[in-house]
DNA sequence: CCAGGTCAAGGGAGT
DNA sequence: ACTCCCTTGACCTGG
Protein backbone atom coordinates (compact mmCIF):
# COMPACT_ATOMS: atom_id res chain seq x y z
CA UNK A 1 0.00 0.00 0.00
CA UNK A 2 1.26 3.62 -0.65
CA UNK A 3 1.18 5.37 3.26
CA UNK A 4 2.34 8.77 2.12
CA UNK A 5 2.08 10.82 -1.35
CA UNK A 6 3.77 14.12 -1.65
CA UNK A 7 5.40 16.88 -4.12
CA UNK A 8 8.49 18.59 -4.31
CA UNK A 9 9.53 21.80 -3.27
CA UNK A 10 7.19 24.32 -4.19
CA UNK A 11 3.18 24.92 -4.46
CA UNK A 12 1.91 26.31 -7.31
CA UNK A 13 -0.73 27.77 -5.81
CA UNK A 14 0.72 29.42 -2.96
CA UNK A 15 3.75 30.44 -4.92
CA UNK A 16 1.20 32.68 -7.10
CA UNK A 17 0.63 34.42 -3.60
CA UNK A 18 4.16 35.07 -2.83
CA UNK A 19 4.07 32.01 -1.09
CA UNK A 20 8.10 30.42 -2.03
CA UNK A 21 11.14 29.95 -1.42
CA UNK A 22 13.67 32.87 -2.48
CA UNK A 23 17.06 33.37 -3.01
CA UNK A 24 20.13 35.35 -4.24
CA UNK A 25 22.48 35.77 -6.59
CA UNK A 26 26.37 35.66 -6.26
CA UNK A 27 26.81 38.74 -6.55
CA UNK A 28 24.10 39.82 -4.64
CA UNK A 29 25.22 37.74 -1.26
CA UNK A 30 29.01 39.05 -1.84
CA UNK A 31 27.61 42.74 -1.45
CA UNK A 32 25.01 41.90 1.76
CA UNK A 33 26.75 38.98 2.99
CA UNK A 34 24.94 37.44 6.49
CA UNK A 35 22.51 39.85 6.32
CA UNK A 36 20.73 38.92 3.39
CA UNK A 37 21.32 35.73 3.65
CA UNK A 38 19.28 35.87 7.34
CA UNK A 39 16.79 37.61 5.53
CA UNK A 40 16.00 35.23 3.26
CA UNK A 41 16.24 32.31 5.89
CA UNK A 42 13.69 33.42 7.93
CA UNK A 43 11.54 34.59 5.10
CA UNK A 44 11.86 30.96 3.76
CA UNK A 45 11.16 29.49 7.56
CA UNK A 46 7.96 31.89 7.09
CA UNK A 47 7.01 30.39 3.50
CA UNK A 48 7.99 26.93 4.40
CA UNK A 49 5.66 26.85 7.49
CA UNK A 50 2.99 28.39 5.33
CA UNK A 51 3.28 25.54 2.88
CA UNK A 52 2.90 23.13 5.83
CA UNK A 53 -0.20 24.37 6.97
CA UNK A 54 -1.31 24.32 3.24
CA UNK A 55 -0.07 20.70 2.79
CA UNK A 56 -2.04 19.67 6.22
CA UNK A 57 -5.58 21.41 5.63
CA UNK A 58 -5.19 19.60 2.25
CA UNK A 59 -4.10 15.90 4.12
CA UNK A 60 -0.49 15.77 2.23
CA UNK A 61 2.28 14.40 4.84
CA UNK A 62 4.85 14.36 2.27
CA UNK A 63 7.25 17.15 1.24
CA UNK A 64 10.51 17.68 0.20
CA UNK A 65 11.90 21.36 1.45
CA UNK A 66 13.97 23.22 -1.21
CA UNK A 67 17.46 23.72 -0.57
CA UNK A 68 17.34 27.30 -1.00
CA UNK A 69 15.71 27.03 1.84
CA UNK A 70 19.02 28.16 2.80
CA UNK A 71 20.49 29.79 0.02
CA UNK A 72 24.32 29.22 -0.57
CA UNK A 73 24.17 26.38 1.84
CA UNK A 74 27.53 24.62 2.38
CA UNK A 75 28.96 28.28 1.85
CA UNK A 76 29.11 29.64 5.26
CA UNK A 77 28.49 28.58 9.28
CA UNK A 78 25.16 29.53 9.98
CA UNK A 79 26.08 28.90 14.11
CA UNK A 80 28.39 32.38 13.27
CA UNK A 81 25.52 34.31 12.27
CA UNK A 82 24.61 37.14 14.54
CA UNK A 83 20.88 36.10 14.24
CA UNK A 84 21.75 32.75 14.60
CA UNK A 85 19.59 32.28 17.69
CA UNK A 86 16.38 33.94 16.33
CA UNK A 87 17.06 31.23 13.10
CA UNK A 88 17.25 28.32 15.52
CA UNK A 89 14.03 29.25 17.11
CA UNK A 90 11.82 29.58 13.98
CA UNK A 91 13.41 26.44 12.64
CA UNK A 92 12.65 24.51 15.57
CA UNK A 93 9.19 26.07 15.23
CA UNK A 94 8.22 24.74 11.69
CA UNK A 95 10.46 21.41 12.47
CA UNK A 96 7.95 21.19 16.05
CA UNK A 97 4.94 21.82 13.73
CA UNK A 98 5.77 19.08 10.69
CA UNK A 99 6.41 16.40 14.05
CA UNK A 100 3.49 17.34 15.72
CA UNK A 101 1.17 16.96 12.34
CA UNK A 102 3.50 13.73 11.83
CA UNK A 103 4.44 15.14 8.56
CA UNK A 104 7.62 13.12 6.48
CA UNK A 105 10.14 16.13 5.04
CA UNK A 106 13.07 15.44 2.84
CA UNK A 107 15.92 17.14 0.78
CA UNK A 108 17.40 16.52 -2.49
CA UNK A 109 20.49 18.15 -3.07
CA UNK A 110 21.13 19.02 -6.63
CA UNK A 111 23.10 17.24 -9.18
CA UNK A 112 26.25 19.47 -8.54
CA UNK A 113 26.84 17.28 -5.15
CA UNK A 114 29.25 14.70 -6.35
CA UNK A 115 30.58 12.06 -3.61
CA UNK A 116 32.52 10.51 -6.29
CA UNK A 117 33.97 12.79 -8.08
CA UNK A 118 38.05 12.88 -8.71
CA UNK A 119 38.29 16.18 -8.20
CA UNK A 120 39.06 16.51 -4.58
CA UNK A 121 37.56 20.45 -4.54
CA UNK A 122 34.48 19.22 -5.72
CA UNK A 123 34.12 16.45 -3.24
CA UNK A 124 34.77 18.56 -0.50
CA UNK A 125 32.30 21.43 -1.22
CA UNK A 126 29.79 18.29 -1.54
CA UNK A 127 30.58 17.58 1.80
CA UNK A 128 30.01 20.40 3.08
CA UNK A 129 26.72 20.95 1.59
CA UNK A 130 25.72 17.66 2.61
CA UNK A 131 26.68 18.62 6.14
CA UNK A 132 24.50 21.42 6.07
CA UNK A 133 21.71 19.80 5.09
CA UNK A 134 21.53 17.86 7.69
CA UNK A 135 22.51 20.30 10.06
CA UNK A 136 19.09 22.19 9.37
CA UNK A 137 17.26 19.15 9.76
CA UNK A 138 19.15 19.41 13.28
CA UNK A 139 18.33 22.72 14.02
CA UNK A 140 14.61 21.78 13.10
CA UNK A 141 14.80 19.23 15.61
CA UNK A 142 14.60 16.21 13.98
CA UNK A 143 16.86 13.07 15.38
CA UNK A 144 18.61 11.57 12.53
CA UNK A 145 16.81 9.22 10.80
CA UNK A 146 16.21 8.30 6.80
CA UNK A 147 12.68 9.24 7.69
CA UNK A 148 14.28 12.81 6.92
CA UNK A 149 15.88 11.43 3.67
CA UNK A 150 18.63 13.27 1.94
CA UNK A 151 18.65 11.76 -1.64
CA UNK A 152 21.48 11.96 -3.67
CA UNK A 153 22.77 10.42 -6.42
CA UNK A 154 25.92 8.71 -7.57
CA UNK A 155 26.56 11.61 -9.68
CA UNK A 156 29.09 10.11 -12.16
CA UNK A 157 30.56 7.13 -13.91
CA UNK A 158 33.64 8.20 -15.28
CA UNK A 159 33.70 5.05 -17.47
CA UNK A 160 34.66 3.11 -14.49
CA UNK A 161 31.91 2.37 -12.34
CA UNK A 162 33.93 -0.41 -10.08
CA UNK A 163 36.51 2.16 -9.22
CA UNK A 164 34.26 5.12 -8.93
CA UNK A 165 31.78 3.09 -6.36
CA UNK A 166 35.19 2.66 -3.76
CA UNK A 167 35.63 6.35 -4.22
CA UNK A 168 31.91 7.16 -3.59
CA UNK A 169 32.00 4.79 -0.28
CA UNK A 170 35.53 6.35 1.19
CA UNK A 171 33.59 10.14 0.59
CA UNK A 172 31.29 8.59 2.40
CA UNK A 173 32.78 7.70 5.30
CA UNK A 174 34.08 11.49 5.41
CA UNK A 175 30.60 12.52 6.05
CA UNK A 176 29.37 13.73 9.66
CA UNK A 177 27.78 10.09 11.39
CA UNK A 178 24.48 12.46 11.60
CA UNK A 179 24.67 12.93 7.72
CA UNK A 180 25.57 9.55 7.02
CA UNK A 181 21.98 8.51 9.26
CA UNK A 182 20.25 10.81 6.59
CA UNK A 183 22.12 10.34 3.16
CA UNK A 184 20.38 7.62 0.89
CA UNK A 185 20.89 7.04 -2.69
CA UNK A 186 18.63 6.80 -5.98
CA UNK A 187 18.98 4.95 -9.06
CA UNK A 188 19.84 7.29 -12.61
CA UNK A 189 18.15 6.89 -15.78
CA UNK A 190 21.33 6.11 -17.92
CA UNK A 191 22.45 3.48 -18.52
CA UNK A 192 25.61 4.50 -18.36
CA UNK A 193 25.23 4.76 -14.69
CA UNK A 194 24.03 3.30 -11.32
CA UNK A 195 20.74 1.23 -11.14
CA UNK A 196 19.41 -0.71 -8.71
CA UNK A 197 21.29 -3.61 -9.21
CA UNK A 198 24.51 -1.25 -8.86
CA UNK A 199 23.42 0.19 -5.84
CA UNK A 200 22.81 -3.25 -4.13
CA UNK A 201 26.00 -3.29 -4.38
CA UNK A 202 27.30 0.11 -2.83
CA UNK A 203 24.77 -0.55 -0.29
CA UNK A 204 26.73 -3.75 0.71
CA UNK A 205 30.39 -1.93 0.49
CA UNK A 206 28.19 0.78 2.89
CA UNK A 207 28.03 -1.62 5.48
CA UNK A 208 23.96 -1.67 4.68
CA UNK A 209 23.86 1.71 6.15
CA UNK A 210 22.74 3.18 3.26
CA UNK A 211 19.06 2.70 2.01
CA UNK A 212 18.12 2.93 -1.94
CA UNK A 213 15.66 4.94 -2.97
CA UNK A 214 13.38 3.31 -6.22
CA UNK A 215 12.50 6.08 -8.62
CA UNK A 216 10.12 4.19 -10.99
CA UNK A 217 10.52 6.36 -13.79
CA UNK A 218 14.26 5.73 -14.11
CA UNK A 219 13.89 2.27 -13.60
CA UNK A 220 12.26 2.00 -17.27
CA UNK A 221 15.28 3.47 -18.67
CA UNK A 222 17.88 1.98 -17.00
CA UNK A 223 16.91 -1.77 -15.26
CA UNK A 224 20.01 -3.21 -14.90
CA UNK A 225 18.11 -6.57 -15.96
CA UNK A 226 15.68 -6.08 -12.62
CA UNK A 227 11.98 -6.46 -13.46
CA UNK A 228 10.15 -3.52 -11.26
CA UNK A 229 9.11 -5.56 -8.89
CA UNK A 230 12.43 -7.27 -7.92
CA UNK A 231 13.73 -3.90 -8.15
CA UNK A 232 11.14 -2.05 -5.50
CA UNK A 233 11.99 -5.25 -3.41
CA UNK A 234 15.40 -4.71 -3.57
CA UNK A 235 15.09 -0.92 -2.79
CA UNK A 236 12.53 -1.69 0.31
CA UNK A 237 14.98 -4.32 1.78
CA UNK A 238 17.54 -1.82 2.49
CA UNK A 239 15.74 0.55 4.43
CA UNK A 240 15.68 -0.05 8.49
CA UNK A 241 12.73 -1.23 10.38
CA UNK A 242 10.66 1.31 11.53
CA UNK A 243 11.50 3.69 8.67
CA UNK A 244 8.64 3.74 5.27
CA UNK A 245 11.23 3.29 2.49
CA UNK A 246 10.59 6.09 -0.06
CA UNK A 247 10.15 6.58 -3.51
CA UNK A 248 9.88 8.62 -6.73
CA UNK A 249 7.20 8.74 -9.34
CA UNK A 250 6.74 10.88 -12.72
CA UNK A 251 5.88 10.31 -16.37
CA UNK A 252 7.29 11.17 -19.45
CA UNK A 253 6.24 15.14 -20.70
CA UNK A 254 6.69 13.82 -23.89
CA UNK A 255 3.84 11.62 -24.03
CA UNK A 256 1.38 13.24 -22.37
CA UNK A 257 1.73 16.25 -24.14
CA UNK A 258 1.83 14.29 -27.26
CA UNK A 259 -1.49 12.42 -26.16
CA UNK A 260 -3.00 15.88 -25.46
CA UNK A 261 -2.21 17.50 -28.89
CA UNK A 262 -3.57 13.78 -30.93
CA UNK A 263 -6.93 13.93 -28.69
CA UNK A 264 -7.28 17.72 -29.43
CA UNK A 265 -7.02 16.93 -33.17
CA UNK A 266 -8.35 13.90 -33.11
CA UNK A 267 -11.55 15.27 -31.71
CA UNK A 268 -11.55 17.96 -33.69
CA UNK A 269 -11.92 20.33 -30.33
CA UNK A 270 -11.31 23.86 -29.84
CA UNK A 271 -7.70 24.19 -29.39
CA UNK A 272 -6.18 27.05 -26.95
CA UNK A 273 -5.13 29.87 -27.50
CA UNK A 274 -1.32 28.99 -27.73
CA UNK A 275 -2.29 26.09 -30.34
CA UNK A 276 -2.62 29.15 -32.73
CA UNK A 277 0.88 28.51 -33.42
CA UNK A 278 0.59 25.55 -34.48
CA UNK A 279 -2.12 25.12 -37.59
CA UNK A 280 -1.68 21.13 -38.70
CA UNK A 281 -1.51 18.40 -36.86
CA UNK A 282 2.17 17.33 -38.22
CA UNK A 283 3.49 21.26 -36.95
CA UNK A 284 2.00 20.54 -33.09
CA UNK A 285 3.15 16.49 -33.79
CA UNK A 286 6.72 17.41 -34.90
CA UNK A 287 7.01 19.83 -31.61
CA UNK A 288 6.37 17.99 -28.97
CA UNK A 289 7.49 14.52 -30.37
CA UNK A 290 10.89 16.23 -29.52
CA UNK A 291 10.36 16.83 -26.00
CA UNK A 292 13.06 14.90 -24.18
CA UNK A 293 11.46 11.81 -23.49
CA UNK A 294 12.96 11.94 -19.96
CA UNK A 295 11.39 15.04 -18.83
CA UNK A 296 8.45 15.24 -16.38
CA UNK A 297 5.21 15.76 -17.40
CA UNK A 298 2.63 18.20 -15.60
CA UNK A 299 0.34 15.37 -14.43
CA UNK A 300 0.38 12.09 -13.81
CA UNK A 301 -2.00 9.13 -14.42
CA UNK A 302 -0.91 6.24 -12.82
CA UNK A 303 -1.53 3.96 -11.44
CA UNK A 304 1.82 3.22 -9.00
CA UNK A 305 1.83 -0.08 -8.04
CA UNK A 306 3.96 -0.76 -4.66
CA UNK A 307 4.21 -4.30 -5.25
CA UNK A 308 2.73 -5.39 -1.59
CA UNK A 309 4.82 -3.29 0.01
CA UNK A 310 4.03 -0.02 2.08
CA UNK A 311 6.01 2.57 0.71
CA UNK A 312 5.80 6.66 0.67
CA UNK A 313 6.16 8.08 -2.78
CA UNK A 314 7.41 11.26 -3.79
CA UNK A 315 5.60 12.35 -7.38
CA UNK A 316 7.90 14.60 -9.69
CA UNK A 317 5.19 16.53 -11.78
CA UNK A 318 5.42 19.94 -12.91
CA UNK A 319 2.14 20.92 -11.49
CA UNK A 320 3.26 20.33 -8.00
CA UNK A 321 0.88 19.64 -4.82
CA UNK A 322 -1.90 19.93 -7.87
CA UNK A 323 -0.45 16.31 -9.52
CA UNK A 324 -1.22 14.72 -6.40
CA UNK A 325 -4.60 15.58 -6.19
CA UNK A 326 -4.98 14.70 -10.24
CA UNK A 327 -3.17 11.53 -9.06
CA UNK A 328 -6.42 11.07 -6.44
CA UNK A 329 -8.59 10.74 -9.23
CA UNK A 330 -9.04 10.69 -12.96
CA UNK A 331 -11.75 13.26 -13.27
CA UNK A 332 -9.85 16.03 -11.79
CA UNK A 333 -6.69 15.34 -14.16
CA UNK A 334 -8.50 15.43 -16.84
CA UNK A 335 -9.83 19.12 -15.77
CA UNK A 336 -6.30 19.88 -14.62
CA UNK A 337 -4.89 19.46 -17.55
CA UNK A 338 -7.73 21.45 -19.80
CA UNK A 339 -6.84 24.47 -17.71
CA UNK A 340 -3.03 24.28 -18.64
CA UNK A 341 -1.45 25.99 -21.52
CA UNK A 342 0.33 23.61 -23.21
CA UNK A 343 3.47 25.49 -23.74
CA UNK A 344 4.04 26.07 -19.87
CA UNK A 345 7.94 25.58 -20.16
C1' DC B 1 5.45 46.63 -14.04
C1' DC B 2 7.43 43.78 -17.56
C1' DA B 3 10.52 41.50 -20.76
C1' DG B 4 14.70 39.64 -21.51
C1' DG B 5 19.35 38.50 -20.29
C1' DT B 6 21.67 36.11 -17.06
C1' DC B 7 22.74 33.23 -13.44
C1' DA B 8 26.70 28.62 -8.47
C1' DA B 9 27.30 24.20 -9.05
C1' DG B 10 28.91 18.26 -12.24
C1' DG B 11 28.25 15.08 -15.43
C1' DG B 12 26.24 12.84 -19.32
C1' DA B 13 23.66 12.57 -23.68
C1' DG B 14 21.79 14.33 -27.89
C1' DT B 15 22.55 17.27 -31.78
C1' DA C 1 30.67 23.41 -29.26
C1' DC C 2 26.21 23.95 -27.66
C1' DT C 3 21.84 22.78 -25.26
C1' DC C 4 19.11 20.26 -22.33
C1' DC C 5 18.28 17.49 -18.28
C1' DC C 6 18.39 16.79 -13.43
C1' DT C 7 16.48 18.73 -7.16
C1' DT C 8 13.51 23.96 -7.83
C1' DG C 9 13.39 28.62 -12.92
C1' DA C 10 14.21 32.69 -10.47
C1' DC C 11 17.07 36.96 -9.95
C1' DC C 12 18.18 41.39 -11.53
C1' DT C 13 18.44 45.16 -14.54
C1' DG C 14 17.03 48.37 -17.84
C1' DG C 15 13.22 50.22 -20.11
Amino acid sequence: MIRHIGYACVNTQLQAKKVKMSTARKSTIDAGGEEVITDLILSNLDSLYKILEWNHKKKIKFFRMGSELFPWLGTYDIRKFKRFDEIEYNAGFVGEYAREKRMRLTFHPGPFNVLCSPNEEVVEKTIKELDAHSEIFDLMGFAPSFDNKINIHVGGAYDDKEATLKRWVQNWRRLKDSTRQRVVVENDDKSSMFAVTDLMQLHKMCNKELPITFDFFHHKFHTGGMTEKEALDAAVSTWPKGVVPATHYSESRREEKVKIITDIFRNNRIPWEDLEKWPTFKEAYDFYSHIKYQAHSDYVDGPIDSHGHTIDVMIEAKMKEQAVFGLRDADTVRKLRAETPLLNG
